[in-house]
DNA sequence: CAGCATCCGTCGCGATACTG
DNA sequence: CAGTATCGCGACGGATGCTG
């Protein structure tokens, strides 16, 4: 999801709310990271490649429901952003490893708390949208 | 953002992988609930509400460059998974209030970490895109 | 094995106009 | 004030086929 930067127009509450939860209006740090492991496939990728390093077969086998184009595409980005790295061993046949970052790692329990959160809550969600939906 | 339910089928690593992380690969509720929160607006709404209730004008007002159709939709979705709850005012004019739920409430702890790490790291982000994008 | 290239459908999101 | 309705674009993402 490619989003523009955010306009640095007045946005008088905003500036007071946003600066509350810790954050700078004109560059939104916080899109910037969502908009990236709020892919459909980041986040998992993030979490299987935080138990330990994996070659390119091996995460396509991991996650069997991703298409090779997607794969491809989520670990670029994410090697983009600092988060994997990618070590390229010339072997024959060539094998590609992808690992976490200190960046990367460094992310882990922020979005492991999202995790557990999500896992102890989803029954929760679920309840409030079959209620909504009923309605 | 639509997902489909995960795959059920054998994913021996993910199983392992996943399981480490905390959540059952059957239903996921990370996809579940970065779907929603991922969006666009969705996690900006919610800073924004978790410093007070709101009106739908002062929402609009606080988030400028969002678009009326966007704010409704995102409030309806917010709704939907029973974060934010809406209270109409049968006055005149008319006015509509929302607020963060228990539920709702309970996530901010894990997604004001995530903005703190956002915060302290896009820095870092930033340099790694550049970085990336040079070569 | 680890990819890149191409085609193509779906949907997130914005702009605009209208209503109780 | 607080929405709903309609239109259109571009990004996301899947399927398939080719390469070093």
């Amino acid at each position: 999801m490619k989003r523009e930067p955010l306009s640095k127009g007045e946005t008088p509450d905003i500036a007071e709310a946003v600066l509350n939860a810790g954050f700078d209006i004109s560059t939104c740090p916080v899109r910037d990271v969502m908009d990236h492991i709020g892919g459909k496939w980041s986040s998992l990728m993030l979490l299987v490649l935080s138990t330990k390093p994996h070659r390119f077969g091996e995460l396509k086998r991991a996650v069997p429901d991703i298409s090779q184009r997607m794969l491809t595409q989520t670990l670029r980005d994410l090697q983009r952003d600092g988060y994997i790295s990618r070590h390229v061993f010339a072997t024959v046949p060539p094998s590609v490893e992808y690992r976490l970052t200190p960046l990367g790692e460094s992310l882990m329990p922020a979005l492991r708390a999202l995790v557990a959160w999500a896992v102890d809550n989803h029954p929760r969600i679920a309840e409030a949208r079959q209620t909504f939906d009923a309605a």
